[in-house]
RNA sequence: GCCGCCGUAGCUCAGCGGGUAGAGCGCCGGCCUUGUAAGCCGGUGGUCGCGGGUUCAAAUCCCGCCGGCGGCUCCA
């Protein structure tokens, strides 16, 4: 990420406004926001046609021309305009006699603009009867870092998770299957995996059994549970024979049902089931986007359900294992936001309960020291939630990880437990994923290492080359002791030049690559290239295989197998 | 769903002021006694997203649909 100076791009949003209404009248500025990914302009579209790309070119020169002159930019105060308001922002500007605006808390840079990028011209709709044109872009004191900028969007391209999964062969789309929906490659599946042995022993851990319910059910239960009415827009619902059936959306429901199947005591308590379900949910067309918004997706769901008492630790439980993962793939700081989302206005529960809820969720994260920000007001109807949010290579924030608290589904579906007094109490669901869904979280992983995944998760670990012809009995020999051993790999008997089958490997994001050749083969060795061409020449074989269990078994971030041989070469 | 842009070989792209398609990589074949990030030669490969219209003639112009991208709204 390229940090933007948060000052600059308020001048150049200023600038942009009037270059904006200068050149083209017909745009009238309304708005302006500012955050780490740049700036964004609205205007009112007054008459004629949308703007053109050359139009942005004429802006960025026009910017660029009134800074070179007198410049005198007066802050007026706040507007009450309405649509303002809604924009949220409303802090008025005067700048050479034309009106500019910009959010509240943004400060204007005395500093000059020297380079600035308008990014690109879309739509902006507020609500569904106003509609606005809004500049993107960015700027710098300098042409040079505006360069160093282009740069590294062009490196964000090169990590994004659609270019890299066609590359690798992982996964793609088809028309002829329906935008939205995931065709997974071996080596695709591979990933998912990986990903799901990993959570089935976090699972293990957290005491969750794995459950398996079916794809689709009968409308009736939806109606119970409320998404026939509350989240029907984005369920199929199919009539067959005249009775209708839907696809879940979630897994919630069954998991309930196998709860509900018996009587439960205070001493069964907690029950926890979990699931990859794949789930469906109608998105609209323009929402997806790769993996990382899809119509068909499997979560690692999972539903506790418990006694008040016991939510605290069910909450602290799963945090530290959604901590533990995120530590797996080595994730910055900078790269994790955590939210607490509280009682929204429209609730359902006591009030005591939400205290309740909300503070084990507090003191779970406290207690855990990791920051978070409170968002008020934005928990769920029925209980309050923590939120795991990922960056992508562009800078956008996706949810992952989620803890929610649930009062209404255990009343909707009327569940009980038997007290010790003999009492019927009803218990409280947490709904939580650790991954949130495994596609999501798949893209975030292969952008986060650029198509570089740690060995333990690769879909080919090893491939194995022979250096000349009469290596090829050994090296189909390494080939059967690796595979013999767990790795999954390749052997690469084409008839290519050795750089040639080296570049292909690295293409192909493989971490080891084993070149054989007679010294190897008359010493029982290998020579094993790393990522970055780092290698190491004639390892006996099973220091190797040693070397390699140990950067697997850990699920390493990083590859260590050749230090662990100690004998690394530049 | 809304606004804008885009859709040519398996992939990346050229051709688009109308005259029935090109390159590189890949793939296939051949040659090379193949040691560390593209060896050489040859070949294969496209109802130019789909449908309609304008025209003597459409990949190229117009309309509709499908799909993708950038945003908005929404979410795991």
């Amino acid at each position: 990420m390229v940090m933007l100076d948060q000052e600059v791009l308020a001048r150049a949003a200023l600038l942009t406004q009037i270059a904006v209404a200068r050149e083209m009248p017909r745009l009238e500025p309304v708005g302006c926001s500012i955050d780490d990914r740049g700036f964004r302009c609205d205007f009112k579209l007054k008459s004629g046609g949308w703007p053109s790309e050359d139009d942005a070119l004429k802006v960025e020169r026009a910017v660029l021309r009134i800074e070179e002159g007198n410049l005198k930019i007066v802050y007026e105060g706040l507007s009450d305009d309405e649509l303002l308001q809604l924009l949220e922002h409303n802090a008025v500007y005067m700048v050479n006699g034309f009106r500019a605006y910009l959010e509240p808390s943004a400060k204007p840079s005395d500093k000059k603009v020297g380079a600035v990028k308008i990014l690109n011209i879309s739509a902006h709709n507020p609500t569904p009867e106003i509609r606005l044109v809004r500049f993107s872009g960015v700027a710098f004191s300098t042409q040079k870092e505006l360069e160093e900028y282009l740069n590294w969007l062009e490196e964000a391209e090169r990590r994004d998770h659609r270019v890299l999964g066609q590359k690798l062969d992982l996964f793609s789309f088809h028309e002829e299957v329906g935008p939205g929906l995931v065709i997974y490659h071996p080596k695709g599946q591979v990933i998912r995996e990986e990903l799901m042995k990993l959570i089935r022993e976090v699972n293990e851990r957290l005491g969750y059994s794995e459950v398996y319910t079916p794809h689709v059910f009968r409308s009736t239960l939806w109606k119970i549970s409320g998404h026939y009415t509350l989240y029907r827009d984005k369920m199929v619902l199919a009539n067959i024979e005249g009775e209708e059936y839907g696809i879940k959306p979630m897994n919630c429901p069954g998991h309930i049902l196998i709860y509900k199947s018996k009587t439960r005591s205070y001493r069964d308590l907690p029950i926890k089931f979990s699931e990859f379900g794949t789930v469906y949910r109608w998105e609209k067309r323009g929402e997806l986007y790769g993996l990382l918004r899809v119509r068909g997706f499997t979560q690692d769901d999972g539903h506790a359900f418990l006694r008040e008492d016991q939510v605290k630790n069910e909450i602290k439980a799963i945090l530290r294992e959604i901590l533990y993962v995120l530590s797996i793939f080595g994730f910055r700081e900078e790269d994790v936001k955590i939210y607490l989302s509280t009682r929204p206005d429209e609730y359902i529960g006591t009030e005591e309960m939400w205290a309740k809820a909300t503070d084990a969720l507090k003191t779970a994260i406290e207690e855990l020291g990791m920051p978070y920000q409170v968002r008020e007001g934005e928990g769920a109807f029925y209980g309050p939630k923590i939120d795991v949010h990922f960056r992508d290579s562009l800078g956008r924030w996706w949810q992952c990880s989620t803890i929610q608290v649930d009062f209404a589904l255990p009343e909707r579906f009327g569940l009980e437990y038997v007290e010790n007094d003999g009492s019927r109490k009803r218990p409280v669901m947490i709904h939580r994923a650790i991954l949130g869904s495994v596609e999501r979280f798949m893209a975030i992983i292969i952008e986060e290492f650029e198509g570089k995944l740690p060995t333990w998760i690769s879909p080919v670990q090893v491939v194995v080359i022979p250096v000349r012809h009469d290596s090829v009995d050994y090296a189909y020999h390494v080939f059967e002791v690796l595979k013999n051993h767990g790795f999954r790999v390749n052997l690469d008997l084409s008839e290519e030049t050795t750089s040639k089958k080296i570049r292909r490997a690295y293409g192909e994001g493989v971490p080891y690559i084993v070149l054989i050749g007679p010294k190897e083969a008359n010493e029982e060795t290998v020579t094993v290239r790393g990522r970055g061409n780092k290698q190491v020449k004639s390892v006996p074989l099973s220091e190797f295989i040693k070397a390699l269990e140990k950067e697997v078994r850990r699920r390493s971030p990083s590859q260590v197998a050749l230090d662990l041989i100690k004998k690394t070469e530049a």
